[in-house]
RNA sequence: GGACUGGUAGUUCAGUUGGUUAGAAUACCGGCCUGUCACGCCGGGGGUCGCGGGUUCGAGCCCCGUCCAGUCCGCCA
């Protein structure tokens, strides 16, 4: 009996039945009268053999050519071992042709699809739709559904509802910048998509509905990164009556179980770290556990040394002084590396790159290799050397300066030797890192959230008016592997606690009422408390499929400059739509086009 | 807003110190080959060197501007 079947799903007991296939030619090869056609699917490619002496004739098959669109019937045969090829590309077993029908014919493709071929991603952008037949992207997305899947059925299976939230909503006064929608109903108004739906599942919070979720898109108009586009995929989660070792506990449970199911991971539990133990440690708030590299402090050891560099951030509160040591890499790293490497840290404001090569232990005069060193006294010598357990052969960077910069820097750093000199430990760590500070202090005395206006701290309202600089939230992020990969938090229950918040912020009554009365409403009509979390999808599938770019894990994702290259959106819009909604362009000559 | 890298055949790239007709591989087209699988062999077509200007006897190469793509800083509550 005659069966479809897809081209990938063809297996050795399908041998000798009669099967339809449907899909594109991968390859054509012709050797003499025999043409062989690869012909590829979602599910994988097999080979078919086209024989006009045999029993098959196929004026047809002449004319195939790549990317055409095919249907064949044919008999499933194993191959004589005699053509067995140890670099086989199309597995064991092949189809002998019957019948062929050219469902479409297709123009000479912009690229060659082989897996071997690297290919230009503004090429492959341009043309997508061909792009996505290729079997790392086909990959890339049947993981992407399974995630989905695997997610949606554990929050179901907890009790979890998907409920939609407006695209259509107003701008929110922080954050990002907002993609805006002009009203036509509304002369002179504007919707913004949302950021995140932050506040409406806040809202659904207090309606009753505790357990909540969404895989929702969310647009914020900033500049890209390799992993940052402008609209994105947030796993949204938010419960009500749960405190954060509940909300920790539920959604490390589903990470750890997608892990299990989809690429045979194990995690355990997840460790969490103190938001000022990762900037201690890793200088970042994301620290990559896979690089067993530490920053050591030694800002009391150089508070008097005769050396401004180092002295004067040592003296200065907000200043910091930090060493970096790399085991055995003294030799590895020549002059020209170390100098790219100051170059590098010069990116995040670093003055400079002091380090010191350790030759030799015992002889503090003469074994340490270093443009700094002669600075530094020999006691400071020999309790720098035992606080960092120094070993000949070891390299020690050091960063002195405002204590950000010195933990971007060293943080950048250390992920970066990380990466130059593999000095992984393991594929996956995931970790909690938490109690985050509620505010940080910005030049004038101004402060803005770390996480969000509507983060609970874990203070009174009292202590926190007291004290604003130095009061901890209640907010949680995962990290795996250096990335963020979702963060959340206990929200502001009380109305008058979230009104102190906005207070600290700079947000005046009167804005509170204009932006936020709908939440302050909300917040005293029975608010439960509540919190929740949102994970970055995007990111989470770019990590499991070790994709250098969240572009790999985005069907029709947009180029660095926010555009689309293949339906060249954004694009203009004629007069008669632009006077319905009532606006003026107002565009600069540069930047029109040219006539 | 800023730093850096790249843009040459459909695609991926080479192109030396500025010097004759801009090359290779692959793809594409034609022919040959009875089991190939990154098949092989022979032949062929294919270029606004991103765009605009400048320097020069002469520019793919040098200079200025600009556009596009990418990485990063700023930005991303």
């Amino acid at each position: 009996m005659m069966r479809s079947i897809y081209c990938g799903a063809l297996r050795a007991t399908d041998i000798d039945q009669e099967v339809t296939l449907c899909g594109w030619v991968d390859r054509r090869r012709d050797h003499g009268g025999v043409i062989f056609i690869d012909l590829r699917d979602r599910d994988g490619i097999v080979q078919v053999v086209l024989d006009p002496d045999g029993k098959s004739n196929f004026a047809l098959a002449d004319k195939v050519r790549s990317e055409y669109v095919l249907k064949v019937t044919g008999t499933v045969r194993a191959r004589s071992a005699a053509t067995v090829n140890k670099n086989m590309a199309t597995g064991e077993i092949e189809v002998y042709g019957l019948s062929l029908e050219i469902l479409n014919v297709a123009e000479t493709p912009p690229f060659q699809l082989d897996a071997h071929i690297t290919v230009g991603e503004d090429v492959r952008l341009k043309y997508r739709y061909i792009d996505l037949r290729r079997n790392d992207m086909q990959r890339n997305l049947r993981l992407r559904s399974s995630i989905t899947t695997a997610i949606r059925n554990y929050l179901h299976e907890n009790g979890f509802l998907d409920i939609e939230t407006p695209i259509l909503t107003r701008a929110t006064p922080e954050g990002a910048r907002d993609y805006l929608v002009p009203s036509r109903t509304h002369e002179g108004k504007f919707f913004a998509l949302p950021q995140s739906p932050q506040l409406f599942k806040q809202l659904l919070m207090v309606s009753g509905f505790d357990r909540y979720y969404q895989i929702a898109k969310c647009f914020r108009d900033e500049d890209l990164r390799a992993d940052r586009q402008p609209e994105f995929t947030q796993i949204d989660i938010e419960t009500s009556f749960m405190d954060e070792n509940d909300i920790m506990n539920v959604t490390e449970n589903m990470i750890r179980k997608l892990f299990k199911e989809t690429l045979q991971v194990e995690f355990g539990e997840l460790p969490r770290m103190p938001f000022s133990e990762a900037m201690d440690k890793y200088g970042s708030d994301k620290p990559d556990l896979r690089i067993p590299l530490q920053l050591v402090e030694i800002k009391d050891l150089m508070a008097d040394v005769d050396f401004k560099v180092f002295s004067a951030p040592a003296k200065d509160p907000k200043g910091r002084v930090t060493a970096l040591k790399v085991p055995g890499a003294a030799e590895q790293l020549t002059r020209k590396q170390i100098d790219d490497y100051t170059k590098f840290v010069s990116i995040y404001g670093a003055k400079g790159l002091a380090y010191i090569k350790v030759n030799d232990l015992s002889d503090l005069e003469e074994g340490l290799q270093s443009p700094i060193v002669k600075f530094l006294p020999l006691d400071v010598r020999k309790a720098l050397l035992e606080r960092l357990e120094a070993k000949n052969g070891d390299i020690i960077f050091f960063g002195a300066d405002k204590g950000k910069i010195v933990s971007e820097a060293l943080g950048a750093l250390r992920c970066k030797l990380g990466a130059d000199l593999n000095l992984y430990t393991c594929e996956w760590a995931p970790l909690w890192v938490v109690d985050f500070p509620m505010f940080e202090e910005l030049d004038g005395g101004k402060f803005t959230a770390i996480h969000h206006p509507f983060t609970a701290p874990s203070c009174s309202p009292e202590d926190l008016v007291a004290n604003p600089a130095n009061a901890l939230s209640r907010a949680y992020d995962m990290v795996l592997n250096g990335t963020e990969l979702g963060g959340g938090s206990i929200r502001i229950h009380r109305q008058d606690m979230q009104q102190t918040v906005f207070k600290i912020l700079g947000i005046s009554p009167e804005e509170q009422r204009e932006k936020f009365g709908f939440l302050l409403d909300a917040l005293s009509h029975g608010a439960p408390p509540h919190g929740g979390l949102a994970f970055g999808l995007d990111r989470l599938i770019m990590l499991m499929t070790k994709s250098d770019s969240i572009r790999d894990v985005i069907a029709f994702p947009k180029t660095q400059s926010a555009a689309c290259v293949m339906t060249d959106a954004p694009g203009a819009v004629d007069a008669l739509q632009l006077r319905e909604l009532s606006i003026a362009l107002n565009v600069k000559e540069k930047e029109k086009k040219a006539p």
